[in-house]
DNA sequence: CGGTTTTGACCCGCGC
DNA sequence: GCGCGGGTCAAAACCG
């Protein structure tokens, strides 16, 4: 259920979100750091953080071992919205919802419903500033977008493509 | 009726 | 060892 947006600025902030991810996604090896800085300057995001360190319970290293281990990358940024569900174009599942310390909001956790492909978010509301949202990737997508909730305007920018007039 | 949300239980690492 | 904080599981509820 991600269609509770009310928000004419988020509905742009996706349409946004969708030709740029289309543009770039043509080989398919579009890096996630190109994908959260589009997001980034779709959404409008007040302060960024990337997290370069090491993600995950197994990921850890602890011995003479370099960092060959998967270490997903994470990406973490704000957004001022009103709304908790940022839907970003990819099927989303939640599997938990947990309370953090110094918040009043709780924090929740979702998963790419995509076969295969395991990336996680979280998205948390911060208690300082109740219009600032918090949410976190983890992993990259490897499949395209199922545009799912897609306002017609994108849909009839694609018939064009494949539209010889 | 199948996928998603909900929600408490469970697990794990860490500090005391 | 134990409690705490954070992350995940899974069964039941929920919904289109």
């Amino acid at each position: 259920m991600f269609l509770p947006v009310s928000l004419p600025s988020n509905m742009a902030l996706n349409s946004q979100v969708f030709d740029n991810f289309h543009g770039d996604t043509s080989n398919g090896m579009l890096s996630s750091d190109m994908k959260t800085d589009k997001l980034i300057q779709a959404a409008q995001v007040k302060e960024v953080v990337e997290n370069g360190g090491f993600v995950g319970s197994e990921t850890e290293i602890k011995s003479g071992e370099k960092e060959k281990k998967t270490r997903k990358p994470r990406y973490a940024f704000q957004t001022r919205s009103q709304v908790d569900i940022l839907d970003d174009g990819y099927r989303w599942r939640k599997y938990g919802q947990k309370a953090v310390k110094n918040n009043k909001f709780p924090r929740s956790y979702y998963r790419c419903t995509h076969q295969g492909c395991n990336v996680k978010k979280q998205v948390q509301r911060l208690t300082k500033d109740e219009t600032l949202v918090l949410t976190t990737y983890e992993g990259v997508h490897t499949h395209p977008i199922d545009n799912p909730t897609d306002n017609f305007h994108h849909i009839l920018s694609q018939m064009q493509i494949y539209t010889p007039f």
